[in-house]
DNA sequence: ATGCGCAATGTAAGCGCTTACAAATGAGAT
DNA sequence: ATCTCATTTGTAAGCGCTTACATTGCGCAT
């Protein structure tokens, strides 16, 4: 039984520096003025001491936490963490810390996320892409904590964000892919209910099809869970049916890849025998063999714009600027013309 | 100007319920016991005022938090997605929630993020590797903050530990090599400083050197950081050496795929020119071709035995018990036998 | 009826901080 | 010296919650 150890108070400075409390808080905060003969007493006891600061009473207090607050789908691959680290950084730099859960792709499990947050104080919250249900958005307005959507085209009613649009992306690519003679498409989506992105993305592809008379309905499409392998045995699948497509495109790098490894075992060569695409352009795009041809997103850039977007909106310096970025093409060595 | 939105706090429960906060709070906490009268009128109270508890002042009055911090070198590729993600959940069953942030492999960031978590109240702790000053201990002790270290073999002067032996784990992994004939050996080694999961790891390969009579002086080292690109780097560097080596040894996958990729824009072949191994066993380990031999590391049983030690730290049913994990070898197609 | 013991509830004192407001201080101006 | 005004400092009231302690109410034995 040890006797808990006193960590030092304000009012432990206040006293070791021989001050009020008040004084000792103006010079942590920086605001206000506070004498120089004050501020270095007071600086010296917060030394001595190794006084931090407890943030639950801070935040009470002063209604501010600092802290923003970002829900991802997933940690576990690599598709958020450039954004997130790019996100973490910019607002690093503002003052602000992050704090991050991941959901898990599961809007459940976003929900009780997204209260804990706003139960710990967020200023302002991150969330990706639009589906979630009504009721989180008035939870948020209600509580009045500002929340920005990445990963997503804009949509101004819910909430504003910095994002690109997923159909587009994906049609340009589509589009290519038609133009360079593939009739036959088979396209493997991560699962498509409550994630915008992917239903966006399988809808690009879908218009392109039209776009170039092609029905739409025969495309082959096989929906999976985020993860490599399961890419592969989506890639299979599709192979193993009655009319192999000529190419396959996927919603995601990490699926695109999971492909790729399933062909070559499959003693399929790429892109002799099948072309594969894929989407986000990571690092793992470019580790494969052939080398990835997919969309470029501009991930780094998406996160420290909205950084900057969200923490205006906490700082009440804007009241929601959505902007939308453009993504590119990388054509690569998977995909080839027909013929 | 808006008028802030009126957020509900324990009071307005009481009120609405007709009960006392204290018995609002009893509810909550589902301890004690609560009458199901009263319990079923403060939920529907809960219910309908959409009532959230505040976090800070939760904290504040019962100096527990049920948070759990974790601060890991980096986020940005998945080095430690896999741990954490297996550490979270596993902390989620047990009701703590996980505030996860990155030092970006610096000392001076790492302590700031420490005190962060204290700042917040975190419950406990959890860091990656030994390496930093015995002032961080020594702080962390007196805060009262149990704290668990990851990824390194236990040092119990220190803090406990739920690890496996770096070094040991690449000893086996050169003797091998060295077993296969190989005698000229390139290594490629994440930034040493600040990292003894790094240090210990070059340890292990020198002293295979030295168990099969080569000067370990004679190795051809390359210290970079932790980008596949410069993976890459380094190994052209060490290719262009005057002494080329028969086999490339990585500090980590990452630098060994970058190795890889380099190897192959040089016109190398991978394993018959030059043989390259890694350390981790990511996924990204079987994406490449060809697959990389290299040191499996049970990242996700890491996490979750981390998290069951680190509760029973905080809950006080344990007083730091050190777990040492095994790894083992992932012989596969970047590795051949000389000759 | 009365008293006892226990379960359920209420009361109120903080937890460590910020900040509105009041008080004190000091530099000029008279 | 005295007064004014601006600057710096102190006082104290919360912020929303938990919990020790006091109080209430109830069933049951007497």
């Amino acid at each position: 039984m040890t006797v808990d150890p006193q960590i030092p108070t304000l009012d432990d400075v206040a006293k070791a520096a021989g001050v009020s409390t008040a004084t000792v808080s103006r010079c942590l905060n920086a605001t206000d003025k506070v004498s120089d003969r004050a501020r270095t007493k007071v600086m010296q006891a917060v030394e001595t001491l190794g006084y931090t600061p407890n943030f639950g009473a801070r935040g009470m207090a002063a209604k501010r936490t600092f802290t923003i607050g970002a829900i991802i789908p997933t940690m576990e691959n690599a598709i958020f963490a450039r954004a997130i680290q790019a996100f973490q950084e910019s607002l690093h730099e503002k003052g602000y810390t992050l704090l991050v859960s991941s959901s898990a792709y599961r809007a459940d499990l976003e929900a009780e996320q997204i209260r804990a947050l706003v139960a710990r104080g967020a200023d302002g919250i991150l969330l990706i892409g639009y589906a979630r249900d009504q009721e989180m958005y008035d939870y948020l307005k209600r509580r009045g904590v500002p929340t920005l959507v990445a990963w997503a085209s804009p949509q101004e009613a819910l909430a504003p964000a910095v994002g690109f649009d997923n159909r587009a992306a994906i049609f340009a690519l589509a589009d290519k892919v038609l133009s360079m003679g593939h009739r036959e498409i088979g396209f493997i989506s991560t699962v498509l209910q409550g994630n915008d992105r992917a239903a966006e993305r399988l809808k690009g592809v879908r218009d392109a099809l039209v776009a170039h008379g092609v029905d739409p309905e025969e495309m082959q499409v096989v929906e999976t869970t985020n993860v490599l392998e399961n890419g592969g045995h989506a890639f299979a699948k599709i192979m193993q049916g009655s009319r192999r497509p000529s190419v396959v495109m996927c919603g995601n790098d990490v699926l695109a890849v999971g492909a790729v490894q399933r062909a070559h075992e499959m003693g399929l060569r790429v892109p002799e025998d099948v072309s594969i695409t894929g989407f986000d352009d990571m690092e793992l795009a470019c580790v494969i063999t052939p080398k990835l041809t997919t969309v470029h997103v501009p991930h780094r850039e998406m996160g420290s714009r909205a950084a900057v977007e969200l923490v205006r909106l906490v700082e009440k310096e804007s009241t929601g600027v959505s902007v939308e970025l453009d993504s590119s093409l990388r054509m690569r060595a998977s995909l080839r013309a027909l013929d």
